[in-house]
DNA sequence: GCGACAG
DNA sequence: ATCTTGTCGC
């Protein structure tokens, strides 16, 4: 009995347009609120890499929250099950980051995904919202681009603007290291906008992207290589 | 109409 | 995402 549930990836959207009325219907289930007692001791970040060939690898390294230590990792390969279209990241990248997950023995108390939650154009349901319905597990997405208007923060780690999309707050630019362009926080799922911030914030003492960023990153980029065949 | 567009 | 040379800084 795993602590993850089924995928049925018979009915994954293989169209545009089915995936987008996906996340049309899955939208208004999305809980922007962090659940009462809710404790992140453990934190997960998930990364995938492509190869030309259309093979993908998804790596996901877990650590512990108040050492930043590496306490388990997992990856899963396959091939892409969607091409990459700008608003539809997640049904490219969620079947094989799924596998990974399901090889964990346990569940991460965090999930934290390369990409966007609500910081998403016009459906307001990024890759890191689609995770968070999936797993149950409380989401957040942490970009290097954003979708949105914002003010500059101020230069000082931690300083923080409002992100927005038509006029509605949807995620916050976040200064996680001095004088170095900021990240672009939202909520995916289970956890509020100031709670994801201070925890992206704790990921990262001294990068400006979270701190197993590099570790999934090589990791998943390693295991396509030994997969790929070098 | 044209360009821009998470990873 | 991926493909690449050089460069700056701790």
């Amino acid at each position: 009995m795993s602590w993850l549930p089924p995928l049925d990836l018979t009915s994954w959207p293989t169209t545009a347009e089915k995936a987008m009325a996906l996340q049309d219907e899955l939208r208004p289930l999305i809980c922007p609120v962090t659940p009462p007692g809710a404790r992140f001791r453990t934190v997960a970040r998930l990364d995938s890499a492509y190869a030309d060939t259309g093979a993908v690898t998804a790596a996901v390294v877990v650590l512990a929250a108040d050492t930043l230590r590496p306490v388990a990792s997992a990856v899963a390969h396959g091939a892409a099950a969607f091409p990459y279209v700008p608003g539809l990241l997640a049904f490219r990248e969620i079947p094989a980051t799924f596998a990974a997950l399901e090889k964990l023995c346990t569940a991460p108390d965090l999930l934290v995904c390369d990409g966007q939650g609500l910081a998403h154009p016009r459906r307001r349901f990024g890759l890191a919202c689609h995770l968070g319905l999936l797993t149950g597990v409380p989401t957040i997405g942490v970009a290097k681009t954003v979708w949105g208007e914002y003010a500059e923060p101020g230069p000082e780690r931690g300083a923080a603007t409002d992100i927005t999309i038509d006029g509605a707050v949807v995620g916050r630019a976040l200064r996680t290291r001095a004088g170095v362009k900021p990240v672009f926080v939202s909520v995916g799922h289970r956890i509020d906008l100031d709670t994801a911030c201070a925890q992206v914030l704790a990921l990262t003492p001294r990068y400006r992207l979270p701190e197993t960023t590099r570790h999934a990153d090589h990791l998943c980029r390693a295991a396509l290589r030994t997969a790929t065949g070098n």
